[in-house]
DNA sequence: TCTGATATGCTCAATATGAGTATAAGGAAT
DNA sequence: ATTCCTTATACTCATATTGAGCATATCAGA
């Protein structure tokens, strides 16, 4: 499913065999720390120069770190340990996303060097309270991923360039029945002809727009540069982390739906109206007001407390919290989106 | 989330700090390939002695195979090749499960021997037609989790063995606050108390069970031989492997609500009938009939071929076929469960 | 032709959802 | 104080989706 299928070629057949039991592999953990303030959902990022990006110049990276198992007694354990250390945040919520291996290897070791293999997770924080040391930068999420933002209406971003730049990438098919996937994929990802737009396809659509070189990275990887009226679409980042940027994205939205990890990105009383506003900025996409809140307090989800907020600027909203019982009552417990208000 | 939280007290404190960026980590990809023929869901199994497990017998293990990145270009094809050379079965829907890397280490590698990581994969593949060389077995899923069956009803397993146990367990609780987390995990995880049985928590269900020590693999892991009267529930695994394949049975029953995945276990044409009962083979529950049919009939999830099956035993059932065409349309296409069933 | 299977159709009440309209309760401007 | 924004919260109502059955169709075999 989530499989890379752009063609790269890596050249090392020349290796001489590792042994089957200790191939030349590192492992390495990557994190995706997500926090939410105000409208904006934000992604941690260090910065790191890297060898491989065009220019050569510093670009963004998630916070990376090795795997000490001599040191912790489980993956999850080191990278909290070092998460801390690096970024100065204690992860609350934290899962495992993906393990990638498959394409990237480390440009510092050289064209001989080990394999490299990364686990990623994906961490959840509540608001942000960037202590730590270093070049850590809190950034908007859709930054690296501007076609995700659907809250002010479809982009215009996907009609006026995406658009027609997969029609070039359709055009350069090589045959009828590969041109027919093609369009498939075009259309499913990014919605066309009559598709709906699915917010969970993130991964989708970033590999495509990379196997169409519509990605600084494509250019990257592939080690040629661009030409000069080449795509450059969004913020790129270091080696594959847009590429585990863009599986995490997908993966916390659809999570939201059926388990409670928004309440991790609040703080324990919201309003109702914060509450909306975090699920919108995840999920791109901008709710009907009332029918949210009718899902969401009569699904169980939440109670009131009782207190009030009065810094609204209209009528004071009553602050709510997460209801706890809900996982007992319901099997998967979540808020599910009603369906998106009229597009602007 | 699926975090390890039994106790497990590895020495190796000894052993010299391996430099960060190449620690001695052995990575190793393991499959969990699954079949349902008539009413059973399958996994393939291989043998493989075990030193841990008591009694140093084989043990059912999961097929396994090294990591040769100077072989395969990406993690999926190397599971690929050696499958058809393990199993002699060509894989087809293949996706990523989970990276383990925890608890076990290589038995065979001894107490300082390299701190070993694998990546699990899920296959679907379509009916059963084992040629392959070795001790490869098709296992019914159900004898290594005998309390997720629940298409004959609440399994009596659940009332008459392990809540009670658990009520032990509860028992042993070191203190009020940890008996009420206790408490809560318990009936959550298997539906007591008013709580609803979810299907999708069969990991959860499996962790329980191992920090109760109410599986074998948590006697074996910890080095102590489990007392006479230890319960010892559901065939056990070498390793860690029932652990996987409890995260592959989550996985897989919370998949085929969302994405057509149902279609890879099965021929290209099929009874609803048919389609119904593997349905109701993976979530291990019973689901009502007119109802599932207008599911997905209805949801254009499949279409009639106009061709019947004579073979029921009474009135002819038309063979349907997947409907591509629904990936279009729906944004996320999988058989959605009507309620179960009233129970039997 | 009767019985027992299975498949397939149809009904109907109960809920849930989509899309508003209406009212409440604050602050700021007049 | 009155008017006008602004945001919150309450209610309505047509439509769609579910849960649960009953009814009918079409086969094999007694």
């Amino acid at each position: 499913m989530a499989t890379r299928r752009a063609a790269l070629e890596p050249a090392h057949r020349s290796r001489r065999a590792a042994s089957a039991l200790s191939p030349t592999v590192v492992v390495g953990l990557n994190a995706v720390i997500v926090a939410v303030t105000d409208e904006v959902p934000r992604v941690l990022t260090v910065s790191r120069t890297d060898h491989a990006l065009a220019g050569g110049g510093p670009a963004d990276a998630l916070p990376f770190g090795p795997l000490r198992p001599e040191q912790h007694r489980t993956l999850e354990r080191g990278l909290r340990s070092w998460a801390r250390q690096q970024t100065g945040i204690g992860l609350g919520y934290v899962e495992q996303l993906y393990t990638f291996g498959d394409r990237f290897r480390d440009p510092r070791a050289g064209q001989d060097g080990p394999w490299m293999i990364s686990v990623a997770y994906l961490a959840l924080v509540r608001e942000q309270r960037l202590a730590g040391s270093s070049e850590a930068h809190w950034r908007d999420w859709y930054d690296y991923f501007p076609w995700e933002d659907w809250r002010s209406g479809p982009p215009t971003l996907i009609s006026e360039t995406i658009a027609p730049a997969l029609d070039d990438w359709l055009a350069q098919a090589p045959g009828r029945p590969a041109l027919h996937v093609r369009r498939e994929r075009r259309d499913i990802a990014f919605g066309l002809h009559r598709t709906p737009w699915d917010t969970e396809r993130t991964l989708e659509r970033y590999e495509l727009l990379y196997e169409a070189r519509l990605v600084r990275e494509a250019a990257s990887d592939a080690g040629w540069s661009a030409p000069q009226d080449a795509k450059d679409l969004g913020r790129p980042m270091a080696l594959d982390h847009r590429r585990i940027l863009a599986t995490a994205l997908g993966r916390l939205r659809g999570k939201i739906k059926y388990r409670p990890v928004v309440f991790e990105l609040l703080p324990p009383a919201f309003t109702l109206s914060r509450l909306q506003r975090v699920v919108e900025a995840l999920a791109g996409i901008r709710l009907h007001k009332q029918n949210f809140r009718r899902l969401v307090e009569r699904g169980g989800l939440v109670e009131g407390t009782g207190q009030y907020d009065e810094e609204t600027g209209g009528r004071p909203a009553e602050l709510f919290a997460f209801r706890r019982e809900v996982l007992r009552e319901r099997a998967a417990p979540g808020v599910r989106l009603p369906g998106p208000q009229a597009r602007a």
